[in-house]
DNA sequence: AGGACCAGCGTGGTCCGACCACGCCCGCGC
DNA sequence: GCGCGGGCGTGGTCGGACCACGCTGGTCCT
């Protein structure tokens, strides 16, 4: 067994057994590695994969806000693992958009009206109908507004995942809203359908919204392929 | 900037340059510190969160096959982080299951006739119809099945994270065969589904190919549901 | 000349001890 | 009583050292 893998299983069955919680704090490193046998170089390569895994958190200096806390941030992680995979060429925009929508009509298909914040979605469509928004912006509200309904169906799986693709293509989506030459247009045509996605999705019909969901995604991602983007 | 980012900066721009490529080796601990300024301890606490991201592999010992690899079997990584989001009751094994099904038959749907091994998986068939297969056995091939039935839809990501979500709900699933009273009926009509999907998917009848895995999917789900396991 | 063997060397793996920057906390001094 | 500054413990970084491993080339025996 490696060392590493010491680490990981102390931390893990530490959280099975209950006697670490998300916000407790960890034991300091010198008093970590003395307890788990190891030296604290050895002990801070499996905490530095944790820290990138979003299992834990450190921060300097003394007094309660300082140390190591086991947080739950996994998003970053997922994305993390996604972009080497696209810098390693396994893995293609084409690939990402696809998962993306089998994730979101699921989600849709799934959302309970109970469940969704309706009003911070509705908030987000109305600070994206402003004309003057850069690209960029309105590309991340809208973003936004698509992970804060895929929560409504109440799966955090499905929620991360979502979030951790969103940041992978960021780059890729601003690129070909950029070929586009009426974006005012296009924008239009987007709001239309976000607000008919957010009335079938308050309203419960889940088949409907995915549906709706399809539709939108699919079109946009034709048109910014007719413009020639890459 | 941390001096962690500094060698995933160091690294992805290799990549991304093409400097770098899967299966070429890094240069050496002791000399890449050096380059990039840094002490071996902090070079080595990035190289370890390479490794279990699935991005790099280390032997030891001397000549053309040690040293460390750029790789690209992303797939335990991300396992491990959705294996560390259910240690802190961030997931469950429903998420992962309705997760699992919204990917399975969108790669259903997507599946191409030319691009399955086909033969590898009606080879698997054959084991599994083994009546003294042990059930773990059985199950471990049934996912290796459905994982092999993923990979037709020629999307990478989807692969990795069918394959992922597999090894995160192993031992759930397991627990959940467990509690079959009838296991020998189960198989039987597990192995007509599969050979119904299999030849969906051989005939090119992608739509067929998802309607198919969805009963098949949600069908064992019910019958372990009912069974009373957890 | 050919083959078996072994010491050397470079690799990653681990450990130790030290120092730094930071930030709360307590006690000193006003 | 109040303000302030040093003490102390935290993570962050560093340099050096030793170990186990496994190829590699040379030596030595046949």
């Amino acid at each position: 067994m490696k060392s590493h893998d010491v680490v990981m299983a102390w931390f893990t069955d530490e959280l099975a057994s209950g006697r670490l919680q998300v916000g407790d704090q960890l034991p300091s490193e010198r008093a970590l590695a003395e307890r788990l046998g190891l030296s604290r170089n050895t002990l801070r390569e499996a905490l530095r994969v944790l820290e990138v895994l979003g299992a834990i958190e450190s921060s300097t200096g003394s007094g309660p806000r300082a140390g190591t806390f086991v947080t739950a941030s996994h998003g970053p992680a997922i994305s993390t693992v996604f972009r080497l995979q696209m810098a390693t060429r396994q893995v293609t925009p084409e690939d990402v958009f696809r998962v993306r929508l089998a994730l979101e009509t699921q989600a849709a298909a799934q959302a309970s009206p109970e469940r969704g914040d309706w009003e911070g979605a509705a908030a987000l469509l109305t600070r994206m109908d402003d004309p003057s928004l850069p690209v960029a912006e309105f590309l991340r509200l809208d973003a936004e507004f698509h992970v804060l309904c895929s929560r409504a169906a109440g799966n955090t799986l499905l929620s991360v995942l979502m979030d951790a693709l969103r940041l992978v293509i960021a780059d890729h989506t601003l690129e070909r809203a950029a070929a586009l030459t009426d974006w005012k247009a296009v924008v239009a045509g987007l709001q239309r359908e976000h607000r008919a996605l957010l009335d079938a999705l308050r309203e419960g019909r889940g088949a409907d919204a995915a549906a709706h969901l399809e539709r939108h995604i699919r079109g946009y991602y034709g048109i910014t392929a007719e413009a020639g983007a890459v």
